[in-house]
DNA sequence: TATAATATAGTCAAGATTAGTCAAAGTCAA
DNA sequence: TTGACTTTGACTAATCTTGACTATATTATA
């Protein structure tokens, strides 16, 4: 695994870490200095290579005694299935098919019925209440792919 | 779970005390003593720690004799609880006290771990991620205000 | 009793300490 | 040569720490 840049290489340094631990906790400045690059870097490896949909949760306080908490998520059986759902959602999405989903979601038992219900409660026409219908479909669909991403993986 | 700072070493040291007795009476300035910190950081830790959406309650008397008493708040029951945060999420709110809230929902009973993840997913910052701050915060205080509503609701 | 002295806690803003954002510049492979 | 990826740093934002000043309660004294 030939790394040539400072971001893989830093990436490789901290999974190597959470392979063993499956959450680590770091100062930024401390392993920009370790790795002799500047702090942002540390936040481009971050987001490039511990996102959600690579199994990763990330947490950070600025402020004194500031850190970034990187876990390591595990995730759920279901996870092709709930793939495959966000794939079908596009980049809008009206108030009857995210009540399809939703109950997609129920029959296959994904979610519970409380679940469903507060998913339900979020994506409703009467809460988003946009000013456009265009704009209400665009921020549906960006919170039901979060939430469907949610139901990835279980915390610990 | 290392800290850094003095305000959260002195968070848990009040917690620890909390967790057994649910009622503590201190001095400000003894506690700032023994941290060996200046007074009014006890107020900062009681002010961003021990918030009513944190279920404490603080009394305090100035003068001869005064003293800070941290109460934790027992609610009649789940509804009680939601209703009560409900009232107190106002138009807009930050990430941070979102955080808090779930947190304490889940600490409460109220929801699992799953819907907090969910929650917790749908009211981010990098999920919600608006032009402006304050769009945001609105946005999100919607979101967790029709959320919570649809926990009120017992099916199942 | 009225007033002064003392003993507490509260407020607020400046400064310190972290992390985050963003866009320009650099690099490299196709 | 172009386009995606990486590197850099100036600027921003969040959180914590500190201390001067304020407010309030109790106790001592005139």
């Amino acid at each position: 695994m030939p790394s040539r840049n400072i971001s893989d290489i830093i990436e490789q340094y901290l999974k190597r870490i959470l392979s063993k631990n499956n959450q680590i906790e770091i100062r930024r400045s401390e392993i920009a200095t370790l790795f002799n690059c500047v702090p942002s870097q540390i936040n481009y490896v971050i987001n490039t290579r511990f996102t959600i949909q690579q199994g990763y949760r990330v947490e950070s306080k600025r402020g004194g005694g500031g850190y970034i908490r990187i876990m390591k998520i595990a995730f759920v059986d279901q996870q092709n299935l709930i793939d495959s759902i966000i794939n079908e959602v596009d980049t809008h999405i009206s108030e009857r098919n995210a009540l399809i989903i939703i109950h997609q979601l129920y029959d296959e038992g994904i979610i519970s019925q409380k679940i469903g219900n507060m998913m339900y409660a979020v994506l409703s026409h009467n809460t988003l209440n946009c000013k456009d219908k265009a704009a209400e479909n665009k921020l549906r669909a960006t919170l039901l792919v979060a939430m469907l991403t949610s139901l990835r993986y279980k915390r610990q």
